[in-house]
DNA sequence: TTGACGGGTGTACAACGTACACCTAGGGTG
DNA sequence: CACCCTAGGTGTACGTTGTACACCCGTCAA
């Protein structure tokens, strides 16, 4: 008796636990997302999601590496600006089906596997369309709020990611210091995300390509000074967007 | 016997609640702030708090009016760009002194009056220097992101914030529909924040200054393209950061 | 047949926000 | 002076959260 209820008992799975769990943030918003709710949701008990999902951090991880999943390849054989632009706005739609992923982007610490090649790959349309390593440097900052939070800890201490499913134990905890990534790990790194190395090695020393290593504030002001610009070129013309 | 802790006694006030909040986020984070850690803290019983703030959420907004005010006010007979670009960084020393407001404001769904005034005034910046309404309205989108994320949901449903101190039950509660501000909230809102008034005035009939309304999309774009624009611009004519 | 083991169960605990009843010090009024 | 009213701090208690730990069962390899 009580076997199952109605639907016959498959299975879980991770990819079942993050799917109902991201169907229910769509629905009630994270707000209405605990560990409880989801496994009624599933039919089972609480702990039964922990055989396949470490932690609710974890979960949450999982969701979002869900969701950069749904974000369009980049096109292929177009101008930089159309293919950035087409990318950009796909991602846009994916934070619009699920309004709660901003809000989950903002506190999350540790940057999975899914996520770095989500960048690795945004940064390889413009390397790959012979924009400078300095220059994408900085577009890559400018554009940051816009293809989501993704700000100044973009590229220190790369370490954690690079187990084929999610890192095991990887955090990136304040001030541990200790966390060297040995070599094996590096190369691993270097073959998967060879962008984002690039960029990382490049504001590493401050000798290389670009100026002044890697300083936030002059990153914040180097996209703050593009829009004023162009809203100062737009005020002088008198711009408007009515047709008239 | 156990009379105060060596300190003498002073009571509580609304202000010393939020600023040991304030303290106590800065060097715990957000996630270190309890109201009990918090009493603790005062050396006080949590119930104690409730006394001044009414929950939780009205102390998070209270901090974050905290940190509004320590935003420094325009200058005063300088150009646009000049007034607008010291404040957005004066706002941006202030996000970084308190790291955890980034993630508070995310989650923040009610403009208390600070926030409002804040954003009048930021609006005035423009408007006063004669910007069309219309410019500064597409510019308050473009730059919402650098300011801080409030993004579309702004002009939208007006009626919480009225009161002197906070406002009393107001929520923005999904789907309520049914909460329209009489006409002595919304004069005292046009006296107050005027500005906000003039855009959202604009934005609400589409026959107005503005385009096409107050369209997401359009908005998201018209940043967006800003930016692409200007780095169009950059890549075109080789630039670079260093100094060479 | 057996034994290991992947995966669902049950109980339990600490920490959280906060409702509710209570007590108490201090000050305005008779 | 006696009064009591009230602003503000206290104590207890409840429901909800994440999750540790022990358990148990169904399936498959040997």
């Amino acid at each position: 008796m009580m076997a199952g209820r109605g639907t016959s008992r498959t299975r879980l799975s991770r990819n079942a636990v993050l799917g109902a769990a991201v169907a229910l943030a769509d629905e009630q918003g994270v707000g209405g997302l605990s560990m409880r709710t989801l496994a009624e949701d599933l039919g089972v008990v609480p702990m039964a999601l922990y055989k396949h999902v470490s932690s609710k951090e974890d979960l949450l991880d999982g969701m979002v590496d869900m969701i950069v999943a749904e974000i369009d390849p980049p096109l292929e054989g177009q101008a930089w600006k159309t293919t950035v632009r087409s990318r950009i706005l796909s991602a846009r739609t994916v934070l619009q089906r699920h309004r709660w992923a901003r809000q989950v982007l903002e506190t999350r610490t540790t940057r999975t596997p899914a996520v770095l090649a989500y960048t690795d790959s945004f940064i390889g349309m413009f390397l790959d369309r012979g924009f400078s390593v300095d220059l994408t440097h900085h577009v890559m900052h400018a554009l940051g709020s816009r293809m989501w939070g993704f700000t100044q800890e973009l590229f220190d201490a790369p370490g954690p990611a690079a187990g084929p499913s999610v890192a095991e134990d990887a955090r990136v905890d304040t001030a541990s210091g200790s966390a060297q990534p040995d070599a094996a790990q590096l190369a691993e790194l270097a073959r998967r995300f060879p962008n984002v190395l690039r960029i990382a090695m490049a504001s590493a020393h401050d000798d290389g390509v670009v100026g002044r290593g890697c300083d936030d504030q002059y990153e914040f002001e180097f996209a703050l000074d593009l829009l004023l610009d162009g809203i100062e070129g737009l005020h002088a013309r008198g711009w408007t967007s009515a047709r008239t």
